[in-house]
DNA sequence: GCCAACGTTGGC
DNA sequence: GCCAACGTTGGC
């Protein structure tokens, strides 16, 4: 089993988004950068964990944590010309793109903040800890998991 | 809103 | 295949 972290602005998805729909499932679309999308395509099993985290908000950190129910498929927004993800280069043949749905495990009481983060020995390699890191989808470490856990 | 860091694009 | 220009990300 593989540990992640999806990272993802709340004002566009949120985890009381996640947790407002029906099976608290979601697909995990738009992810536009090929890295991210090869941990997703070729790393993400069904039943891996991952946190989920807020970027880009008043209080950045892991607000929860989602497990893998579906392993990777085509993102249907990237064949979609009305989604804002829309990629005219993606085609049934070659989607280009792909999507894993994940489910609502927990919802955190409390943020573990970005600065709590950064504070925490142990955690200094983790991917969204490094400087300039932007990727969306990122491998964790068991250590690593343990750690942010027992922070709560 | 600023701005540094990064990925992607496209001309050559 | 290089690299400048551009767009996006995300912390602050």
């Amino acid at each position: 089993m593989a540990f992640w972290l999806l990272k993802s602005e709340p004002s566009v998805y949120s985890i009381d988004h996640l947790a407002a729909e029906e099976k608290k499932t979601t697909l995990w679309e738009g992810v536009r950068n090929y890295q991210a999308r090869n941990f997703m395509r070729d790393g993400m099993k069904k039943g891996d964990p991952a946190f989920f985290y807020h970027s880009n908000c008043p209080e950045p950190g892991i607000v929860g944590v989602v497990k893998v129910v579906r392993e990777a498929y085509p993102d249907p927004t990237a064949l979609d010309p009305a989604s804002k993800y829309y990629d005219p280069k993606a085609t049934p043949d070659n989607p280009r793109w792909v999507v894993v749905d994940v489910k609502l495990e927990k919802k955190f009481k409390r943020t573990v903040t970005l600065a709590e983060l950064r504070a925490t020995k142990g955690l200094e390699k983790m991917a969204i800890l490094q400087k300039g890191s932007r990727l969306s989808v990122t491998p964790v470490t068991e250590k690593e998991w343990e750690t942010i856990l027992a922070l709560l």
